[in-house]
DNA sequence: AATACGGGGAA
DNA sequence: TTCCCAGTATT
């Protein structure tokens, strides 16, 4: 017979989450990532909005570029547009770089340069969400206030056994509603790393080390013995192709024609070549730019693949005729590969002009 | 409630 | 291949 402790007894079982998790933190969390020197609301914010949909390996070399460049919210409220999406270039999701600029403007200018210090204010900037500012109060403020990312979905939907797709807004109720229950008072900060960093070293998508986590035992699917089966998938859809062709116009001078994306739409003010549907157009197409296109040459096609299609882009390899004329619009430049202006591109553009430095 | 939005990495 | 990831904004 083993006689009660007394403590634990008392201890509600949403605490024992926290300090078990606590405990493993301090033994086997990460705590030398790029963000965690000095935490400030710049930092984590900077850091939050890199992550949301990026994995951490991915983010580190993009963040210490961008601190280096914008080390704290006036540098990055001053910057230009392009040079924001230039630092941003192959990390996708540009609007998120478009909202990093657009709130840094908008502290600055309305807020003295403060980062708001509530979770309501955190989110009422663009690109802050509701789980976004609970990592800001957290880690930042070391406010008790809450997350749910990736990471946390998955070590939640495994220990309640919370069925359904993380999508379906009565799953993400459910999920919600658990990570409030366990954020604790104390240590918010360390806990918000802790249940983070268990995700992504133990709890993983597949094959999780449940041996070595310290709350399998209250853990309701590891008890099942079925924690791979959550968080449930994603229903398939199957996602449809694009085909378009990558107008290269190169001038007298070697410079390449590229025109900039309407900010709101997919690659949001980036700048691409500009695009046909029809090889029959190129001429037409050519036309509109003030360029008379001679002679073409069509170059293998390659796929560049999105969540929601694939584009599967032919470049056409232009020889033009025209001087460097000016052209008289803002969503057009000439693009010198020896001299590369600071805008932001889109992962095929940067391939295809390391192609055309080798090949022209 | 459903969809749009990038790119990389794991299996 | 297919799936998923340190989500938010828009429709």
């Amino acid at each position: 017979m083993i006689s009660p402790d007394s403590e634990k007894i008392l201890t509600p079982q949403s605490d024992i989450f926290s300090i078990k998790l606590l405990q493993w933190f301090d033994m086997f969390g990460r705590k030398d990532l790029p963000w965690q020197k000095n935490p400030s609301a710049y930092s984590v914010w900077v850091s939050e909005i890199m992550l949301q949909q990026t994995q951490v390996n991915t983010v580190i070399p993009y963040y210490d570029r961008f601190m280096k460049t914008f080390p704290d919210l006036e540098a990055l409220a001053q910057a230009s547009e392009n040079k924001v999406l230039h630092h941003w270039s192959g990390l996708g999701y540009y609007a998120r770089a478009s909202n990093l600029h657009k709130t840094a403007k908008i502290i600055l200018s309305h807020y003295q340069g403060v980062f708001p210090e509530t979770q309501e204010g955190l989110e009422s900037l663009p690109g802050i969400g509701r789980s976004t500012a609970g990592a800001i109060c957290a880690i930042a403020y070391k406010k008790s206030a809450s997350i749910l990312d990736g990471n946390v979905k998955r070590v939640l939907a495994r220990h309640e056994s919370i069925d359904g797709w993380t999508g379906h807004s009565k799953t993400l109720k459910l999920l919600w509603k658990a990570a409030e229950n366990y954020t604790p008072t104390e240590r918010i900060a360390d806990y918000t790393q802790a249940i983070m960093d268990l995700g992504a070293t133990l709890c993983t998508r597949s094959k999780p080390k449940c041996h070595k986590c310290p709350i399998s035992d209250s853990c309701k699917s590891f008890i099942a013995g079925n924690p791979e089966n959550y968080p449930k998938k994603k229903p398939t859809k199957k996602i449809p192709s694009k085909s378009v062709y990558f107008l290269i116009m190169i001038n007298l001078d070697g410079k390449l024609l590229m025109q900039k994306r309407p900010i709101n739409q997919l690659w949001g003010g980036l700048w691409t070549f500009p695009e046909c549907d029809n090889i029959a157009e190129v001429s037409n197409s050519c036309d509109e730019f003030g360029q008379s296109a001679k002679t073409w040459s069509i170059l293998p096609s390659s796929r560049h693949s999105f969540s929601h299609y694939h584009l599967d882009y032919s470049p056409v390899m232009i020889k033009s005729v025209a001087q460097n004329i000016e052209l008289n619009r803002k969503d057009i430049l000439w693009y010198d590969p020896n001299k590369p202006h600071e805008i932001g591109m889109p992962k095929p553009v940067t391939d295809l002009l390391v192609e055309i430095k080798k090949r022209y």
